[in-house]
RNA sequence: GCUGAAGUAGCUUAGUGGUAGAGCAGCUGAUUCGUAAUCAGCAGGUCGAGGGUUCAACUCCCUCCUUCAGCUCCA
């Protein structure tokens, strides 16, 4: 017989028979490892515990602590899934059915509605079918066999699926477990046995292919694990997450509302909200002058012209709120989608040299976009938001330092706010040449300069293929929310188009007309984003000098109000943001509140403090700090503020 | 825009065809209090809107609006 050499992650190695499989292997390393093995990964490949190893390997075994294990782990309970639904449901038909970040789903075509009920019945019959541990049995075959198998069984989108599949370059397998098959590349769990606690968590609609002129299949979101506690612990972890919800947040906090007598996606931002908003702003206001950007100011119309000039107008019709056409029907105005033209008629206004460039406009400019209803999302998808713009015109040599200079600025910021974890995606074009405004071969150029600029300043990225704006490539900055959603809070986009279609110019050393490109970016994105996302990842705990309230002043009865009142008075006029609670109520309702409001200090006055002429500090969560002179709890609150410590929790 | 779910007081919510109930918040009064809820009282609702069925509709049916979970979209 002959033998193979196996090593494993550690370096060791041990000879096994050929055609042993990778179940066996574990299990002669130890039985605890052949428990918790989901899959192996051969040579960089993922496959089955059952596939046999025919030649030399390096070989790891995956558990639901790996990335890819877990991943094995939830395709399968997929497919568990819809073998539950087909025993419940023999009519329906199945798309496709993926792992995704956190569990799985499955999109289904079945005659009836779904409810949450439903899903209850089906999540039993999972756990039923897990009582039988089924193996995944992998059979692999000819693309006709496949298509003839799948046409008996009236699957007809697992054919469609099969037809557009190039056999030559894929081999094409489906897997069998009791009595249910499906086609699927794998690998899967050895069998419906290692799946232990499945919850089906949601009931959506989603487009077959996700066309939207396809057929709408329902989609059945859940996830798994093998321990109970881990299940328990991603379900309180969701019940933290709407704890978080900013929406919620924004009311009991009082920072903002979205009324209806105003209109969806319309927020409002209340005084609490504002000071953040303003606080925020003014923090990147000095951040952006310190590098040589100058404040403008646009109006909130423009002529409709202006963005037919732009481009924007063909591209984005059904995305914005339609003309205000005056008397004469001949002028129309546009509630302005972007600011960016308005900008360009800036740099339009007086002739400009080669010394003049970089110039660098800035703006906190709110623009409309009509989005669609079923868009609309608290303060993370609005209809209103100010774009915290930049336009920077600069000549081709400045380009890529200047792209860094975006880039320094937003990591600086994000550093600021907390932000630890973002990800970074750049956006090129693909090969819809319709989608694209603009010279190809310029296109090729931005492209190559932005990842040069991403690599200079050391930024891990992906390339997204497809996602750039229509007038050039960009670099997208995202955050995950509380709930796991992914957010595009900064850009930095490089722009060929709009300086020909504007006919920007500038002349150079040589005497002759030349074009600048264009950086449009923002660091926060829209402020309304921004701040909802903040919201969510400071819990509403903000920290000090982003805190709508700082202090809150509390005497402990009625005889103290005076002392309160002079200790609020000194506060104020050190420009600390406090509030004077003179309510009738005992001390400890009083901190329940202020604690619920999240406010970081609460100075707290009786008899000891009027006579030592001190306050008694108490720190939101932390409690009791003691008592401080005044002008020491001023001084040290003061340094807090003006060094922006930030706090992630 | 599409699919599904939901809409009762400022907030959280009870109420399956027979006069809408509570807690918190608010207001008034009492209490003058030492680190996460003092007591009592008062007020607050065309039950999302419109139409229909019925002797009678928060409740059943239809249409619309809004919100939520996704999908599609996202300058």
């Amino acid at each position: 017989m002959d033998k193979i050499k196996i090593t494993f992650p550690d370096g060791s190695s041990k000879e096994f028979e050929k055609g042993t499989s990778a179940y066996k292997i574990a299990e002669s390393i130890s039985p605890r490892l052949a428990e918790e093995a989901l899959a192996v990964e051969m040579n960089g490949i993922i496959k089955d515990l059952h596939a046999p190893l025919s030649a030399n390997a390096i070989v790891k075994f995956l558990t639901f602590d790996d990335e890819h294990g877990k991943e094995v782990y939830w395709h399968s309970t997929s497919h568990l899934m819809a073998h539950a639904i087909q025993e419940i449901y023999p009519e329906a038909k199945f798309g496709v059915g993926p792992a995704i970040e956190t569990g799985f789903y499955y999109d289904v075509d079945i005659n009836s509605n779904l409810t949450e009920d439903d899903l209850k019945k089906i999540e039993g019959k999972m756990s039923e079918l897990t009582k039988e541990n089924n193996s995944f049995v992998r059979q692999d075959l000819s693309k006709s066999e496949a298509i003839k198998f799948f046409e008996k069984k009236g699957d007809n989108y697992k054919v469609e699926i099969l037809s557009e599949i190039d056999e030559n370059s894929e081999d094409i397998s489906i897997y069998k477990e009791g009595n249910f098959t499906d086609l699927c590349r794998g690998p899967h769990l050895p069998s419906t046995g290692k799946i232990k606690y499945i919850k089906l968590l949601s009931i959506s609609g989603s487009y077959w292919r996700g066309d939207e002129h396809n057929k709408q299949l329902q989609r059945i979101y859940g996830v798994s694990f093998p321990k109970k506690k881990m299940l328990d612990e991603y379900l309180q972890r969701l019940e933290e997450a709407k704890k978080r919800d900013h929406r919620k947040l924004g009311r009991d906090l009082e920072l903002f509302f979205i009324s209806q007598s105003i209109g969806s996606g319309l927020p409002v931002w209340l005084p609490r909200g504002t000071i953040l908003r303003e606080t925020l702003e003014n923090y990147l206001r000095e951040e952006q002058r310190k590098r040589g950007y100058e404040p403008v100011i646009t109006p909130h119309i423009g002529n409709i012209n202006l963005y037919k000039t732009s481009g924007h107008y063909p591209y984005y019709k059904d995305s914005q709120f339609p003309p205000i056409k005056l008397d004469d029907g001949k002028e129309e105005y546009l509630l302005k989608p972007m600011n960016c033209p308005h900008h360009f008629q800036i740099y339009l206004s007086k002739p400009r040299s080669y010394r003049d460039l970089p110039i660098r406009y800035a703006e906190f400019g709110t623009v409309y976009r009509y989005e669609q209803s079923g868009e609309l999302n608290g303060l993370t998808r609005v209809r209103s938001f100010a774009v915290d713009d930049s336009h920077m015109f600069v000549r081709q040599d400045q380009l890529k330092d200047e792209v860094c200079n975006v880039i320094e600025l937003i990591q600086v910021v994000f550093s600021q706010m907390g932000f630890k974890e973002f990800t970074t995606q750049l956006s090129f074009r693909d090969d819809n040449v319709d989608k694209y405004g603009g010279d190809v071969a310029l296109w090729e150029k931005a492209q190559q300069e932005i990842k040069e600029a991403a690599d200079k300043m050391n930024l891990t990225y992906y390339v997204a293929e497809g996602e750039a704006a229509f007038y050039g490539p960009k670099i997208d900055f995202m955050v995950k929310d509380a709930l796991g959603r992914k957010w595009q809070l900064g850009t930095v986009q490089i722009d060929y188009v709009m300086p020909e279609r504007f006919n920007l110019e500038y002349t150079g050393s040589d005497g002759q007309k030349h074009r600048p490109v264009v950086i449009h970016r923002a660091p926060f994105g829209s402020l309304e984003r921004f701040i909802g996302v903040l919201i969510e990842h400071y819990a509403g705990e903000f920290p000090l000098w982003l805190a709508p309230v700082q202090a809150a002043v509390i005497p402990i009865s009625q005889n103290y109000i005076d002392y309160g009142k002079s200790v609020y008075e000194s506060l104020k006029r050190r420009n600390i943001r406090a509030e004077f609670d003179e309510r009738n109520e005992k001390i400890g309702y009083k901190i329940r509140d202020w604690e619920n409001h999240k406010v970081p200090y609460m100075l707290i006055v009786g008899e000891k403090e009027q006579a030592a002429q001190n306050v008694s500090v108490r720190q939101h969560k932390k409690g009791d700090l003691g008592s401080l002179s005044l002008s020491d709890f001023i001084d040290n609150i003061e340094t807090e503020i003006k060094n922006k410590i930030t706090t992630t929790n």
